[in-house]
DNA sequence: CCTCTAGTTTGTATCGTTCCAAAAGAATGA
DNA sequence: TCATTCTTTTGGAACGATACAAACTAGAGG
């Protein structure tokens, strides 16, 4: 043990690095090596007394738990991969409040990265994932994503659950919002402000999000008897800017008669800067909704009448979900779709 | 090599765990474990020829780099810790995509960790990061933070940096805002628009963000003759409801002659719906001033004058900080603060 | 032909846990 | 007292990579 004592440059370094081991731990408790680890296992197995007097001494000794070495063994790692597109978008953030909860909960680390919808870095993270034995990942595919970019976790048959968006043909458990019927609710609202045609402003062309809002508006618009052709696709991305865009693009369309569904409500906060700017008072002019109830919706101007996706609560299933395969190998692939409510505020035109 | 064939129970949960290891690659490129190892470390002592044969190997036979078994003999686990209070606070979203670009390209991978300003979670998040031997750590501490809650941290000796925040005494090196700055800007301005005293909203008082804020507003007050009585400190947290309460508050104390500088935007935009309910229009009847400039700020009604504390940059420098540290072992505690700037729009009353 | 050097490659011990089968203790009943 | 059962504890052999020092190779120079 003298190499671990402070030497000269350690000190100067301020490192006391922990060199304690469970075997240290052992020979303190007067235990053997085997009885610590399943104490610091919590095994039933061990009685109480030796539990209290092992605690002791680890606690004394400073003792810290190596993962690496536990994980190289066990075969598990006890953390959890969590892939999404970007922490930024307030509606994920949510979403990593909910996983945290459970993942917390049940004494896994979550493990996160974030593709920003690039799926070279998805690869990276990944990789990333599978080689640290991720016990279980969420993933949130890049739009874009295939099946073929995905062979590798299919085939190492790691535990994965589909968050909020899907890969065709990839048959992992999904998570999400029933955007479909919430897209149909909004454009159920539009249509009662007595508009007929509905333009989808934002979102990649392909993408299964994209189609859900498309069907969700479809249904709408059929049950008033109006044609699929009245829906008007506008913009390819997510953002506010490709809102923005979108919206300057409509209005040379012209919007007589139109209402707007916004992608999401970062896609139609851009969208109202732009009818803004162009003497277009959403609410009065043109109604507009938006998808995701983030935070600061209520704080636009109008206020953004918005579907709610209980992102929170779509962590919170979707952790509890891959916590269930893990744990008792369930292996029953399941879509989970969470119901969706519209709020009513100012956009509508409803005030 | 029998036993990882897929067997019947195997196959029927899909599992295809892919077993090979590096002795595996070895033996099937011909070389030895030692060598795979060092083309697995991007070695240059490995001749390219060799190099190609193994990493062919590696690749036909799917094999997944096992970095609980690196961590454990070579005692640097590959992953960075990072402990924020929550990605939903856009300002930390925005962090953590500076932290993902440097660590992602030193081929670190991120371990998030979310204490919603809760210490006991924030012991548990540190408690974890320690055990998975996390490289290094960044941490933003949660309100109420002392030395003696960071004990094990810093024992243990691991690189930490504080981001954001500081704690008394702890000497960590610390990346963040000059908010010190960026508040005497914004009150500079406040006074420009005619106000001699300064409501603070919102922080919690004691901590050290609060106390830079007030410095920063103290100092701009001085330069014009006027003393620190007119600084007016009202709420406790960091989140919209007591922007709101605080304005109520600051509203039956009277707001003439008076600025607002919130604590954050998030803040501010709880201030402005409260002022807004008490028909109070923020811009013409009083200007007030938030800090971040968060991604919704242009788009609040008024659009908010803020101060734009970057911090995507923050993030990068904290992430080159820290690694530098590991890599150099770069001792000299460092304190850096990255400038602020006005951003200028309508909530101050210029427009 | 030998020595030297620089460039590559390798064998062995080791990192700190957990698994497993077996041993040891304690408690029960005949 | 001795089986029998149940509870608790334990010693060794893994897990899959890396560090280190030693060994090999090829080419240059004498």
């Amino acid at each position: 043990m003298a190499r671990n004592r402070a030497g000269i440059l350690e000190k100067k370094l301020g490192e006391f690095l922990s060199k304690v081991k469970i075997t240290d731990v052992a020979q303190d408790a007067g235990v053997s090596r085997s009885t610590v680890s399943l104490v610091m296992q919590d095994s039933p197995l061990v009685a109480d007394a030796t539990r209290q007097k092992v605690k002791e001494s680890a606690e004394r000794l400073g003792y810290i738990y190596n993962r690496a070495a536990a994980s190289l063994r066990s075969q598990t790692s006890g953390n959890i991969g969590v892939i999404i597109s970007s922490v930024s978008n307030p509606f994920f953030g949510e979403i990593t409040l909910g996983l945290e909860k459970i993942f917390g909960g049940a004494d896994k680390a979550v493990l996160l990265g974030q593709h920003l919808e690039d799926l070279a870095s998805q690869d990276r993270l990944i990789m990333s994932m599978l080689e640290s034995r991720a016990d279980g990942i969420i993933l949130v595919p890049a739009y874009g994503t295939e099946k073929r970019h995905l062979t590798r976790l299919i085939n190492t048959g790691v535990p994965t659950v589909f968050l909020n968006r899907k890969v065709e043909n990839v048959r992992f458990p999904y998570v999400g919002s029933d955007i479909n019927l919430g897209a149909e609710l909004a454009a159920d609202h539009l249509l009662s402000h007595g508009v007929t045609r509905i333009a989808i402003l934002g979102g990649s062309v392909g993408s299964s999000a994209l189609k859900e809002r498309v069907a969700g508006v479809t249904n709408s618009l059929s049950k008033k008897g109006l044609p699929q052709e009245n829906i008007n696709l506008i913009g390819d991305q997510a953002n506010r800017k490709a809102g923005y865009e979108a919206a300057i693009k409509l209005a040379k369309q012209g919007i007589r008669d139109t209402g707007i569904l916004a992608y999401n409500d970062i896609v139609a906060s851009g969208a109202m800067a732009a009818l803004h700017q162009m003497g277009i008072t959403p609410g009065k002019d043109i109604p507009i909704i938006g998808i995701d109830d983030v935070e600061f919706s209520q704080f636009l101007n109008p206020s953004l009448t918005t579907i709610h996706t209980n992102p929170f609560e779509v962590g919170l299933t979707a952790g509890q979900t891959l916590l269930s395969i893990i744990q008792h190998q369930n292996s029953l692939v399941q879509n989970i779709m969470l119901s969706n409510d519209l709020v009513i505020r100012q956009s509508c035109g409803c005030n």
